[in-house]
DNA sequence: AGCTATTCATAAAG
DNA sequence: TCTTTATGAATAGCT
């Protein structure tokens, strides 16, 4: 509408050039960089509120402002959005596999080392039975998912140090893979044959509140 | 601004009643509230970028579509805002709750779940029975330890990437999972029973990329 | 924090 | 789903 007619403010002049056109680029004047954060973070919060309403959807936004403080909204809970994200994104390393299920399929080579696989999967069998004996684990979680809450006090110990040796041998162990990967990657780069091809996703949900 | 007097259309009558108000509330009409979700995703996801661009700030949006597919966008980068929030959210003692929240809340402890528990056990172990039919595996590894050396490049790429989140995924988890027990262990010298509080906040940042 | 004039986002319809 | 239209909303610049 353009309205580009007089009128309209009898005669009191205008007290504002009213919104301007901005370049979407860092805003330097400080005072104002400040003020337009505060009214587009609100705005982004309703708007992801209002996604969320009106289409069922779970959402949630984090923010961290230039100083590094955190503004975070979510429905119906910000957390819950974010475990459903890890757990999704958790889920790809599993996915990878399919990659290459055929080549593995035609690769059944060596039974020995087979054996020693399934040995080691009963190890990884009796933890997680272990875990699954623990009443519980959350439908979309993955088996360190637990509730932890109603072990006993020996159980959590247990636990907390399996953790902590889980998290030492996976650290040091998914190093060592991603470097021979690059090594690898490297030592390939002769190779003619070279095509990416995209990590599949697909996804869940869940999440309420805003915080600022 | 009323505009209302008449012209502005020749003789073409309106092609459109414009945009109409609407209730902030579920959209019924299935077709509409598809295109409403689409629309506004792209909107909030075009929000939160400029916000990052304009004030400085990281931004991370996570949304789950009524069917659960994931949306996200972040600058520079979800995963960094993540784990920026996960480490905010780690250290303080009452907050680690969400995760654990949710398994307590799950702990209707009904049995269907830990069917379902078990039945994604089941897949865990297809994965490392496929992977164990691959040749070689020294032993005692896990079955991420795939014969890199037989994959393809491609393969490795996506193998590498699957790794790198798989870390910081288990990173992240495993020092929330770790800060849970001692937190727990700490309140139960004193007290066996455990009340999840809300979570303060103040805090740091970091984020790049939409995905759709 | 309020105001106001504009720009921007988007509900409807094609 | 993509485009067009007309209008509802968000917000830049001031106070």
């Amino acid at each position: 509408m353009d309205a580009g007619n007089s009128n309209q403010q009898q005669e009191t002049r205008r007290t504002s050039k009213g919104r301007q056109k901005i370049e979407i680029k860092r805003v330097e004047r400080e005072s104002n960089r400040y003020v337009t954060f505060s009214k587009r973070k609100n705005g982004l919060f309703k708007k992801a509120t209002e996604l969320s309403t009106l289409c069922g959807a779970e959402t949630a936004v984090i923010i961290f402002s230039e100083h590094r403080k955190l503004f975070s909204c979510g429905q119906p809970d910000v957390d819950q959005v974010l475990d459903r994200y890890l757990a999704e994104t958790e889920r790809a390393p599993n996915n990878f596999p399919s990659l290459i299920k055929n080549n593995v399929e035609n690769q059944l080579a060596n039974k020995q080392e087979y054996a020693e696989s399934l040995k080691r999967l009963e190890e990884e069998q009796t933890v997680a039975k272990m875990i699954g004996s623990m009443d519980n684990m959350n439908g979309g979680g993955f088996w360190w998912d637990l509730p932890i809450d109603n072990m006993e006090q020996d159980e959590l110990e247990a636990y907390r140090e399996s953790m902590e040796q889980l998290k030492k041998n996976l650290i040091a162990r998914l190093g060592l893979i991603e470097s021979t990967c690059n090594a690898l990657t490297e030592s390939r780069i002769a190779n003619p044959f070279i095509n990416l091809k995209e990590i599949p996703s697909s996804h869940s949900f869940n999440s309420h509140q805003c915080r600022q």
